[in-house]
DNA sequence: CTGTCCCTC
DNA sequence: GAGGGACAG
């Protein structure tokens, strides 16, 4: 399978030098590169993986949001992958206008030398499709801001208001009339805290090179007061039996 | 999983 | 510069 330490964020060759970002642009930003398209998504193929570092696919995220909210986001479509025939995410920055005074104005930073426009939102459309049931489709607006363990759900938008804030029309094709809220059907829930901090402590042990790393690893969840499965704790026995037998491998 | 940062080559 | 590991949510 693809590894994301294979790749590298880089601008996208088939973009304009004269409107490309670059990675200078994000450093010391405060902002993080956010995908649009996830690494997750393409792990099939490290080409495929690779390019969705290009940075025509990124845009500046929060770094809480990016890794917390949005990610759990994201592998919730990973899950409905699984448990639908087919499904389709749309993904992409918003610039919505707020309130100043009279008037509403639109108003967001813009990082590095290429002034990279910081959204104030991130939509996600969800089209969920099952033989023998009708299509279900959410839309979704999310603050650039950390998010926490709100309920995806808060933050569903009838698709119409999502089109007119976004200025184009989504799947103009598909019959709305004919399909179903995702979130009735699906439930839209996301990962609660602790079976998403364990995921990740899960996959920081396995990518630990060094006993004392997989030891560091698993004192947090003593300090989160996380109560490892079955499987972390097989996992965390696999590791330290490997790593102590071979200390210095070269 | 999502990232940043820093070190070595 | 490129690659890799440590680190954090």
């Amino acid at each position: 399978p693809a590894n994301r330490k294979h790749s590298k964020f880089r601008p996208d060759p088939d973009v304009d030098p004269m409107f490309t970002a670059h990675n200078e642009d994000y450093w010391k930003s405060g902002w993080s590169r956010g995908h649009m398209a996830p690494a997750g998504d393409n792990k099939f193929s490290q080409e495929a993986m690779n390019d969705t570092f290009l940075l025509s696919n990124i845009v500046p995220q929060n770094l809480d949001n990016n890794a917390g909210f949005w990610n759990r986001f994201e592998m919730y479509c990973r899950d409905l992958a699984s448990r639908f025939e087919d499904v389709y995410v749309l993904s992409g920055p918003l610039y919505l206008p707020t309130q100043d005074g009279q008037q509403k104005v639109v108003k967001y930073p813009v990082i590095g030398g290429s002034e990279v426009a910081v959204p104030t939102h991130l939509y996600k459309v969800v089209v969920a499709e099952r033989f023998n049931t009708p299509t279900s489709i959410a839309a979704f607006v999310v603050p650039n801001q950390r998010i926490g363990y709100q309920n995806l759900t808060d933050f569903q938008v009838p698709i119409k208001d999502l089109e007119k804030s976004a200025g184009f029309s989504i799947y103009p094709q598909l019959d709305r009339s004919k399909t179903k809220n995702l979130c009735e059907l699906d439930s839209c829930k996301l990962l609660g805290k602790n079976e998403f901090e364990l995921y990740f402590i899960g996959r920081k042990l396995q990518s630990a090179r060094t006993l004392e790393r997989a030891e560091k690893v698993w004192k947090e969840l003593e300090e989160k007061n996380l109560k490892p499965d079955q499987y972390l704790v097989d996992l965390y026995a696999k590791k330290k039996e490997e790593l102590s037998a071979k200390p210095s491998e070269e």
